[in-house]
DNA sequence: CCACGGATTGGCT
DNA sequence: GCCAATCCGTGGA
């Protein structure tokens, strides 16, 4: 696959309203550039984070040196640490200070699938079950494109790590629901993703 | 200072 | 479906 250098996302378009960025991130192709090798997914489940109102996100009792990068300027990468073993990664929005991340949950595999599969299985032939489970959670997701807590407060126009502008879904082809895995704030519905898509975590 | 739980995952029942 | 793995920030004593 070529890289169209003019198709990266401008920082603009992720200092918006965090639900209309969430929702066009689907179908954006997510770049990792580890030396010269492209790992790219195609989003295709993302959760909304929204401190101002939302109990659920790190950000919602204030700044900490942990959830820094959430309260910057939109256009940066977030990424945390959780049950001592695990990386996710957020794209932050809005305006600095606010405190709002889109969690990227799912990822359709498009390029680099063999390094993908040596980081998630440490081999780099593998079946199509294995496909759909490299990237189908949001820290599967970290460990197939090699993000850790180094990355964390990357800018999204940076050489090594962006977003590719891909087509606007229509709305007939996003689904919505409440999120997974949290304990407050547990009936927003601010998880967005593909409809009949193989590649999302749950459906 | 210690106990607890987390925006998860994978293995086992 | 249940639960251990494994680190670290947070909250209570």
């Amino acid at each position: 696959m070529t890289i169209d250098i003019h198709n990266k996302l401008p920082v603009e378009f992720y200092k918006r309203d965090i639900h209309t960025v969430a929702k066009e991130l689907l179908g954006k192709l997510f770049v990792r550039k580890i030396d010269d090798n492209y790992l790219i997914g195609k989003i295709v489940e993302v959760e909304a984070y929204d401190g101002r109102i939302d109990e659920a996100a790190h950000s919602f009792k204030g700044r900490t040196k942990r959830n820094e990068t959430m309260f910057q300027e939109g256009g940066r990468l977030y990424v945390y640490f959780t049950y001592g073993m695990h990386f996710c990664a957020n794209v932050v929005t809005g305006q600095e200070g606010i405190g709002t991340a889109i969690l990227m949950r799912a990822m359709e595999p498009i390029e680099g699938i063999e390094q993908m599969a040596i980081n998630r299985y440490n081999k780099k032939n593998i079946i199509n079950k294995e496909i759909i489970n490299l990237m189908n959670g949001p820290a599967k997701i970290c460990q197939a494109l090699s993000i850790t807590n180094k990355d964390n407060g990357t800018l999204l126009t940076s050489d090594t790590i962006f977003i590719l502008n891909q087509p606007k879904l229509k709305n007939s082809q996003i689904a919505i629901s409440k999120r997974i895995g949290i304990k407050k704030s547990v009936d927003l519905p601010w998880r967005y993703f593909i409809k009949d898509n193989i590649y999302v975590s749950k459906r």
